[in-house]
DNA sequence: AACGCCGCCTGATCGC
DNA sequence: TGCGATCAGGCGGCGT
């Protein structure tokens, strides 16, 4: 499941690729995805329209284009298991490719297994969200705060997106590892070391995982082969993130600090993976 | 207004 | 062996 580092990655990978290109027609498999967007409102502002840039804020990609002066802002989510890449024009198309933007010679394609994803040009989901957690203005004071105000575990908190952003089953559990912190501890009961504590975990498994590529290889986020627009590091190369996991998917393994077996339990209806005794409940 | 629960989807896995 | 049932999971919507 794509978090943060993952939508850098990929973010970082597709900029140089599309800025310039300008969508000649735009394919629409499956309306459902760009909800609340029309499916005549997305074809008419995007056609024509010429990437120009690329960012992301929490787990979505945000698509700079520009169309007769005008600027124009796409948003993406992965879902659960989107993917975004381009492709020659003449490849056949996946299976489940949600949406196709035809560039001329290529195609940029994002296609979504489950349809969990989005392509829109609805921008709310974006300004719900809490702050960028590698930003300077996610700060640990205002962190605590919010935290104070909530009595679910501290896991399924980290989850919601509206007090960091970004952050994913993955990435939650590793955070409270590294900080030492129960996911099933209560957010208001963290003491204010915890939460510092906390809040530099965050940031440091945050920064790792895309210094070192991201749990899931860019192969998976961005189609097969992509081609000839295949680019960094080298799929399957050992330096991945997932490698690196302290506990995600690791029930039974030996945790790497003491050596006892990693615990699986489930919170709102997810796995979290932790250890009992390097996570106590204080 | 915090929180729990449902529905959306498909593919992998399970049980008989 | 084959097939239906179950499960997983990010997030919006809705009821309390």
């Amino acid at each position: 499941m794509p978090e943060l580092p993952e939508v850098e990655i990929l973010a970082r990978h597709l900029r140089p690729l599309l800025r310039g290109r300008t969508i000649r027609s735009v394919d629409v498999r499956r309306v459902k995805i760009l909800k609340p967007t029309s499916l005549r409102r997305f074809q008419k502002v995007l056609t024509g329209a010429k990437f120009t840039g690329l960012s992301r804020r929490g787990k979505y990609l945000l698509f700079g284009l520009e169309k007769s002066g005008k600027k124009i802002l796409l948003l993406g989510h992965l879902g659960m298991t989107g993917k975004m890449f381009l492709a020659l024009r003449n490849e056949k198309l996946p299976k489940h490719a949600a949406v196709v933007f035809d560039f001329g010679k290529a195609n940029f394609i994002y296609e979504d297994t489950r349809y969990f994803g989005r392509m829109t040009l609805d921008l709310s989901a974006v300004e719900k969200l809490g702050p960028e957690p590698l930003d300077k203005k996610f700060s640990a004071a205002e962190f605590a705060e919010n935290l104070k105000r909530s009595r679910q575990p501290i896991k399924v908190k980290l989850l919601d997106q509206s007090l960091v952003a970004g952050i994913g089953n993955i990435y939650a559990g590793e955070a409270l590892f590294l900080a030492g912190i129960s996911p099933r501890l209560s957010a208001n009961r963290l003491n204010l070391a915890q939460v510092k504590k906390l809040h530099r975990a965050i940031r440091n498994v945050l920064t790792v995982a895309i210094k070192f590529g991201s749990t899931v290889p860019l192969k998976f986020l961005s189609g097969k082969s992509d081609g000839l627009f295949y680019f960094g590091r080298a799929a399957g190369t050992p330096d991945f993130y997932e490698e690196r996991l302290r506990v995600y998917d690791r029930a039974g393994k030996p945790c790497a600090n003491c050596g006892r077996p990693i615990k699986r339990i489930v919170q709102a209806a997810r796995s979290t993976f932790y250890c009992p005794h390097c996570q106590n409940f204080h």
